[in-house]
DNA sequence: ATAACTGTAATAGTTGTGATATCACAGTTG
DNA sequence: CAACTGTGATATCACAACTATTACAGTTAT
């Protein structure tokens, strides 16, 4: 369901964000779907609780979860293409884009890059 | 000639590299121009030597700059579009763009918003 | 009610990185 | 020689990511 390169720069928390949203974001996990348990999820990725904890507490200060205590993690109800996951990857994005621009990456290359990569896999057929 | 933002989450080595780079790209700075030196520079931005150093170091690695020791810092022939910043920074690149793919940004969106940043201002007519 | 699950909380320790502060060394220039 | 230049090394601080461990509290099924 989920899988980490620990060698990546990206944190592992964030990693494991990101795969929850996108699972969200293609289907894979619908609104009221429970998310494995984060032990459970700690155990199969080998990490501990508490990156597990981390990741599942901004998605849910990011409402793209909420939590049932003694129940479970739940997907949210408007959690498709959420607003602040949104903003907050766009805003990264942004700045990323300053900086290639910057670096003197062109904007045709850039366009390039984005159809390349949003082209490729992923879908849902 | 340098501008830091303390509060950016962008290293400030980072920031040192980013905009000598583009001064070099803009034509600010040209092929065995002096740059200011690592005391000097330090000193007018309020850091620590090393963290300028750090910089210097780095651009230097990647064949933007070379240096004298005890004349200085200079900016490299093949300095303009160098080879290996713009495979880091395209390299970053992807990485966000399929994060972003991944957080339900559009491919329209991040063309719009390359678009926005590429035509806005550092125009050198 | 007890066992086995769930999320939550707190503390401590490790590692890596960004940044600072200092001191020392060596080459260059006036 | 003095004053500049880059270089090197060390120590220290702060923060972030991650791990380890222990504990507490709500839920569910037997």
């Amino acid at each position: 369901m989920i899988i980490i390169d620990p060698r990546s720069r990206t944190p592992i928390f964030e990693q494991i964000k990101e795969q929850i949203i996108n699972l969200i974001n293609i289907g894979e996990l619908k609104p009221h779907d429970k998310l494995p348990s984060i032990r459970q999820l700690a155990s199969d990725l080998e990490l501990n609780v508490n990156t597990v904890k981390r990741a599942f507490q901004e998605l849910e200060s990011e409402r793209v979860t909420y939590s049932l205590p003694g129940k479970g993690v739940f997907v949210s109800e408007n959690a498709v293409a959420n607003q602040i996951v949104l903003e907050n990857a766009e805003a990264e994005l942004i700045r990323i884009l300053a900086s290639s621009k910057a670096k003197g990456v062109s904007l045709d290359r850039v366009i390039t890059l984005a159809k390349t990569i949003y082209e490729k896999g992923d879908n849902d057929d």
